[in-house]
DNA sequence: GTCTATATACAGATAGAC
DNA sequence: GTCTATCTGTATATAGAC
């Protein structure tokens, strides 16, 4: 019931952000969504800009497959390219306007990036560099192929508008196609596994 | 040497507008950009709202793929595959910021979509249904494996700024990284040719 | 058609009472 | 901590001289 003035702010303004980006985001919107005055967002925040950048990194590093500590070292090849696809596609599905946020917002202030840690991918490209020396995938360039992966789940979501319009889709069709996705995603994969 | 005004216009507008998105870009900016008064902005487009149309309309139309009329009838599926992505992908190397210009526009005003022509979409989605019944190309959903083609091509282009961040590269060799895509994405679609 | 000057509106931010 | 009132800058847009 109780939520903190902050926690309040907060939430409002990673929705208003998310919604209208920092240059179409007004605190006045933000400050109607939390139901608070103006004059707390800058008691608490100092400015827009600062505010801005608290969301942004948090958004960042939700937005940066988390998947990782799921895979198992057990696992197979595809397995692994299974959890991060079907992780990914659920976290997706829940924040269908976050990554065209993250993508527009790193590409006008790109500085903001080098806080983050680099292991995730690290990690996962190692994983697909030792199926390869293993003989269990086919010869392909690791970071080639985790960026068409994360292409393939990203690309249908900060997308929607045009190619719902282009596919002649409802916005209830586009969802239904987008809950196929995995499915056909995991077809292209498995025809890299020996 | 001779540029008519509105011209000059039109090509900083396009300048300010992909660069900054319709939020962020200022009457002003565009005007300093094509070395004239700003009350000339107004003069030939009445308002940023009406110009800014304009500008997207035009630069959405060059997003599309037009390389449908290069497809001849006696190609292979993969030649077809093939020339979509490299015409795609030269595109966008000469326009690296236009797609996500383009998608966070659509995001925020949709309506513009509404003026656009489906044909592209379905002569390529045709061409897979064939191939598919011909026995040339493995059963797949041809709605997805479009969707997968424009997002293995369209995303290193979005995600740019956190792409090469999370690969560790510098700007020389990301663009060193997309010169490489084409190749790497024909090994993906080569696998569901049979 | 092109300029200068200005109108109008609204944004982010602060001062100060309570 | 929270509010009202207000400051200051700057954006789009227009009026009107040339």
């Amino acid at each position: 019931m109780e939520t903190s003035t902050e926690e309040k702010i907060i939430q409002a303004a990673e929705k208003v952000f998310v919604r209208d980006g920092y240059d179409g985001a007004r605190m006045q919107s933000i400050a109607d969504e939390a139901e608070i005055n103006k004059a707390m967002l800058h008691y608490y925040f100092r400015s827009k800009e600062k505010l801005f950048q608290q969301i942004l990194t948090g958004k960042i590093k939700a937005f940066l497959p988390t998947i990782l500590g799921i895979i198992q070292a057990e696992m197979t090849i595809l397995q692994k390219f299974e959890a991060v696809v079907d992780g990914y596609l659920k976290m997706l599905s829940e924040n269908p306007r976050l990554p065209i946020f993250i993508l527009f917002s790193t590409y006008r202030n790109p500085v903001i990036l080098e806080q983050l840690p680099r292991e995730v991918f690290h990690g996962l490209i190692g994983f697909i560099k030792k199926a390869i020396r293993n003989g269990e995938l086919k010869k392909v360039d690791p970071e080639h192929l985790l960026v068409s992966m994360m292409g393939m789940c990203v690309f249908p979501y900060v997308a929607k508008p045009i190619a719902s319009h282009m596919l002649g889709k409802s916005d209830d069709e586009y969802l239904l196609f987008l809950r196929n996705r995995k499915k056909e995603i995991m077809t292209l994969l498995k025809e890299l596994v020996n």
